[in-house]
DNA sequence: ACATTAATAGTGTGATCACAGTTGACTTGT
DNA sequence: ACAAGTCAACTGTGATCACACTATTAATGT
């Protein structure tokens, strides 16, 4: 007899150490995603430069999960898969690494940044920081428009909720916010928002696939109404609960894996401070 | 190859079906510590790519405001100021232009961002959101040697306004801050914090230079003497203070500023229309 | 057999070149 | 003398190649 553990996703990485090893079955529906061709969003080639787009659909996939953790990213693998030079594709990662999306590993390796509680804590912190403010600063320009696009924006959530699309829903949930924020011209918030989201976006979508949509509350209902009512205080509030409740009980259940995970490994000792990957001792 | 996971428990169960086995390590915390690529305080590093030296450069460059607002930049021109090729100079280029350190205009132009009044508030409003959440989620971490070494960046901070120093003084001011928030491990304030001090250097060091050094009450030792006594609440009120205190009436002065900065730039191009980031599909 | 070493394929970095579009000083026309 | 038109130099973008270094695979030794 064999005993599973279905577990949440965290991150993946391949290595050949092969040292302290437990068995675990491994979902389907983890298997690495990789970026799916003919994305029919092209949003209109106009006469942007190849950079630019590709910088733009890396961005997207990075911020809707659909890049998985530790999946391998090279520069000459992408720019073959996209059809472009390795040139374009190199200033876009180095772009994207600019904004913490992805990290530029010291020995020549890329990859979505590895979650942890802390780093989790932080970046709700930092977005309920950031994106209520932002909220507030927005209030003053919202127009009727604004409105009934965040109205869009919130049916096409539900309607995505409904049949699971995942994808969808992320992405509408990102736009009901960006549409908010995007009030205010020329908002310096909304790009450190966005950075925000590409680090949290790859862990949101593995945890709606293991756990499934977690809202109970509409909270964007409740935003809308603090919007018409032009009322800073409920606004606040109500983008604060929108981003706690979407998010905690997620958060909750890590602590529980965090301590479930530093039990058996105590006698790993401490995480180390610094250290690096010793090359292979002479 | 052995491929390994950092998973979340869920639950467990038990079966006999030993279909779809794979192998997996689960170690808690665990982190690929190799050296990140881009730390951007010490850029005394020695093995470092050249486009790490040129983008550090750049960086503190901006964030001290020693690069004029309007002054040209070209990759050409710094390629061969700086005695290098011009490939390690468009990715610092690219890199500080996804830090909002730069502009990439759409005419071949490439500029410091212009300020205004919105965009001046914005960026202290934000200063104060993430700066005081930060300061109070490294609150935990602070040491003996944390104090110590802000303290340190004080005097020179002293020092360096009893000189007119004007250089040394910002450097000394963000370092200052910089410690704090880095007290915190894995903090993913500090990109977001430093993106924001690269929006604002070049506008402290005009104000500076045209208004002088204003702190009249050293928020500093109110700041210093919160951490020691592990006071959060007087913690965030400090920063909150000192942020405030060192720049809102050089904000007041800012409308003659703007117009001072404006008018002899009338022909640097107009500002790009589609500043907007391609949004996800939705 | 297993660990160690050597070899090979693959990686990011940097340099150089071609090209289309822009800039700005110069030429030209009145 | 002055404005409009012109052209050469310059710009960023993208492609291609060389190089040092790495990780994976294959060969080797014990």
């Amino acid at each position: 007899m064999i005993t599973y553990v279905q577990v949440l996703l965290l991150s993946t990485w391949s290595t050949t150490d092969t040292s302290d090893l437990k068995a675990v079955q491994i979902r389907p529906a983890w298997r690495a995603q990789v970026l799916k061709e003919a994305d029919p969003t092209s949003e209109a080639l106009e006469d942007a430069t190849i950079q630019q787009r590709i910088h733009g659909r890396l961005r997207t996939d990075i911020m809707l999960g659909r890049i998985a953790p530790g999946e391998p990213l090279t520069i000459r693998g992408l720019a073959e898969k996209l059809g472009v030079s390795a040139m374009p594709v190199r200033e876009a990662l180095r772009r994207l690494a600019a904004e913490q999306a992805i990290e530029l590993l010291g020995n020549r390796r890329v990859r979505i940044p590895i979650m942890s509680v802390n780093r989790f804590e932080d970046l709700l912190a930092a977005r309920i920081a950031l994106e209520s403010e932002a909220a507030v600063r927005a209030l003053p320009h919202i127009t009727a428009e604004t409105i009934a696009e965040m109205e869009r924006h919130d049916t096409a959530l539900d309607a995505a909720m409904a049949r699971n699309d995942y994808d969808q829903w992320l992405a509408a949930n990102f736009a009901f916010h960006r549409t908010l924020y995007a009030a205010r011209p020329d908002s310096i918030f909304l790009p450190l928002i966005e950075s925000l989201w590409l680090q949290v976006g790859p862990f949101l979508r593995m945890a709606l696939e293991n756990v499934g949509p977690s809202y109970t509350v509409d909270r964007h209902v409740e935003a809308l109404q603090a919007l018409r009512e032009r009322n800073v205080m409920a606004l606040r509030i109500a983008i604060e609960a929108d981003l706690r409740d979407g998010i905690t009980h997620l958060g909750q259940r890590l602590m529980r894996l965090d301590e479930a995970l530093t039990l058996p490994a105590k006698h790993q000792g401490r995480r180390p401070k610094s250290r690096k990957i010793s090359p292979p001792p002479a």
